[in-house]
DNA sequence: TTTCGATATGTCTGATCGAACATATCGAAA
DNA sequence: TTTCGATATGTTCGATCAGACATATCGAAA
């Protein structure tokens, strides 16, 4: 198991728009990167991929929270905006909080399966 | 939305075991019909495909949440086993108290995906 | 104006998934 | 022994999805 992947928690906001682990994962890299590209690439995600993926979040969500340029070395690339930081930030804290909440019920669950 | 489906919540417990929320629906209506068929098709499913999750849960979980038994009318059918009703009522109460833990985030995001 | 590195997009193909459809099998009741 | 209703299972077809390529486009620097 992959110690604290347990929890594969989506939340949906509206019918077109919701987090996931992948979606939150792909915005924070991109956040570290700066580049849609080099983010996927350390997903094993290929460009097409996770470029699909930013422009279902920002189409979904109404309002970017990737903001993208073009252009080569240096110029070019991909940033988060401030909501897509705090849309992040917030869904990690639901990770954490939801992962902590289920925590008890999950050791019961997790004690039947063992014996079985 | 769906009121109460803003979260989907899935856990997994090992590398072939987890549960969630078309899962858990599956448990709970054949424990409600005594029948795998007949859960499926209040779900809109196949037969076949609510077979599939039942295989999948039995042998992922290491000992049965469903029984079954074979022949028609009254003698036949499926039941949830002591195990598959304690799996259930533990996945629905991470859910309640997932749902809980998140609310205030979740309204912040809200918030900010409505005014665009 | 050439080059470079990034975003932006289309096309194709293989894999995967699910829905239908078709049987097979079983157990008890009629 | 026929019928009925349920589980159990295989096959086939279509849709959907993911990956691999192949370009196009852009912006700044050299």
């Amino acid at each position: 198991m992959g110690k604290l992947g347990l929890t594969h928690l989506r939340v949906s906001f509206s019918d077109d728009f919701y987090m996931g682990p992948g979606r939150a994962d792909l915005l924070e890299r991109i956040g570290e990167t700066g580049s849609i590209a080099a983010a996927g690439k350390t997903m094993g995600m290929s460009y097409k991929r996770a470029w699909g993926l930013v422009q279902a979040l920002n189409a979904g969500f109404g309002a970017p929270l990737v903001e993208t340029s073009r252009g080569g070395s240096a110029q070019g690339g991909a940033q988060l905006t401030e909501a897509g930081r705090q849309v992040l930030a917030h869904y990690r804290a639901m990770q954490d909080k939801a992962e902590a909440a289920i925590a008890a019920d999950f050791a019961v669950i997790a004690a039947l399966a063992a014996q079985k």
